[in-house]
DNA sequence: ACCGTGATGTGAGCGACGCATACATTGCCA
DNA sequence: TGGCAATGTATGCGTCGCTCACATCACGGT
């Protein structure tokens, strides 16, 4: 009574999976982005990796554990991403120019991740009810691409593009800004074209710096978008 | 077999309800409200007005539609506060800074609705598969407070505040940003004390304001907010 | 006054879901 | 080599969204 493998194709040639855990998650990572977050579900995945739904939860407390997961993956590509765009930014002449490329560099990478994964963008950013322990892990996450934003907003103050008086309490503006437009582009209150989101966003950098007492001799010009909400 | 009617407490008087529609919408706001959106299930709603889980479908195609009405409701609720908080200003010394102070108090109006109603929010600015014909509805929700937008920044050139040149694409920026805040705070990655939240409106006000032109003598004082993300 | 027709609500049911439990299989280490 | 902890399976419970056949009611035309 043993010999009865050998059946059909995709035979199971170990009990065990290996690595569920990350097979789980990159699976996730995928369906999430297919179906969107709510249509997500636990039993899919686990069908996907070819596991029984009940196997999944020796990996993840629940449901909301596996999505936790998928934000913390979420948002280290998302400093990836904007570390990338800081690294591969077109020479600036001066310090002062590079800063403010610099500025504007970490905003378009934002709304631009965003764009290009809004299924995760919003597993990121959903609604969060971490199980009390969870909570050291999730402030975790936001921080880095937050350090990103400071040492921008820094920079601008060390290349004297803003004063120090007008750095304090700088970066709630810069971040808000750029969460919104993403949240509203991610969410279909509004929409842009490539192009539109680019010249979006050099306006309110543009904006943004002037409010922040940036001279606007040294600022780049920005085409303003005017827009219709829900637009079609 | 027609008099084994008079039983219990709750005796069904009609066999039909009279205002399903409104009575759901009603019920599923408070629903919404004490279990957000993801928790919230059509089969409680019709439970909670003591009505077959079928008899909803009569009214709403399926649970999105629903949503959507929650979602049309929560707009003209927020315009409505907007217009109030515009109506009650306290009284300016002149027009211009009179034209301030409206900017100013419809961004509180539209953060403070966020965060005192989260949930309905959620519905409001969260993901919508509208079903072809809804487009139009949906687009009209948020014409209206978009419309108040529009008016306050025109507002802001008439009274001299802002140069023309600098009105136009104003609206993104200035959306982006309150809505930016109020996505933080309603999804948990920032929390704010309401003095913080007061602070933290009046400093990215100022800031916006200066970035579109004004001149830093006509602003009210504005004290920064430093925060931490995920703060605990 | 009556009846039929359309609107509205009921009840049962289907498939899928999240999650819990008992059990089976395996790798690993003493 | 034997036993144990880790890992995966099978099954089941309660709920959900949604559908369908049927019951009940309101109302208007004759």
């Amino acid at each position: 009574m043993k010999v009865m493998k050998r059946s059909s194709a995709p035979r199971k040639d170990h009990y065990h999976h290996g690595d569920l855990r990350n097979a789980l998650v990159e699976n996730a990572l995928r369906l999430v982005a297919e179906r969107g977050p709510e249509g997500f579900s636990l039993r899919e995945a686990a069908r996907a990796v070819g596991v029984s739904p009940g196997a999944a939860y020796r990996h993840f407390a629940d449901k909301a554990a596996l999505l936790g997961a998928l934000s913390a993956d979420g948002h280290a590509r998302m400093v990836a991403t904007m570390e990338h765009a800081l690294a591969h930014l077109p020479e600036e002449p001066g310090s002062a120019a590079r800063a403010i490329a610099s500025f504007l560099a970490i905003g378009a990478a934002y709304v631009e991740f965003a764009v290009a994964h809004p299924s995760h963008f919003r597993v990121m950013f959903g609604p969060c009810k971490p199980g009390e322990d969870d909570l050291a892990c999730l402030a975790a996450q936001g921080r880095d691409t937050y350090q990103i934003l400071v040492d921008v907003l820094d920079g601008l103050v060390a290349t004297e593009v803003v004063l120090p008086e007008a750095r304090i309490g700088a970066e709630l503006p810069v971040w808000s800004h750029v969460h919104g437009l993403a949240s509203l582009l991610v969410d279909g209150a509004l929409t842009l074209s490539s192009s539109e989101r680019h010249d979006a966003l050099r306006h309110a950098g543009h904006v943004l710096l002037r409010g922040l007492g940036c001279s606007p001799g040294d600022l780049p010009a920005a085409r303003p978008v005017t827009v219709d909400p829900r637009q079609r």
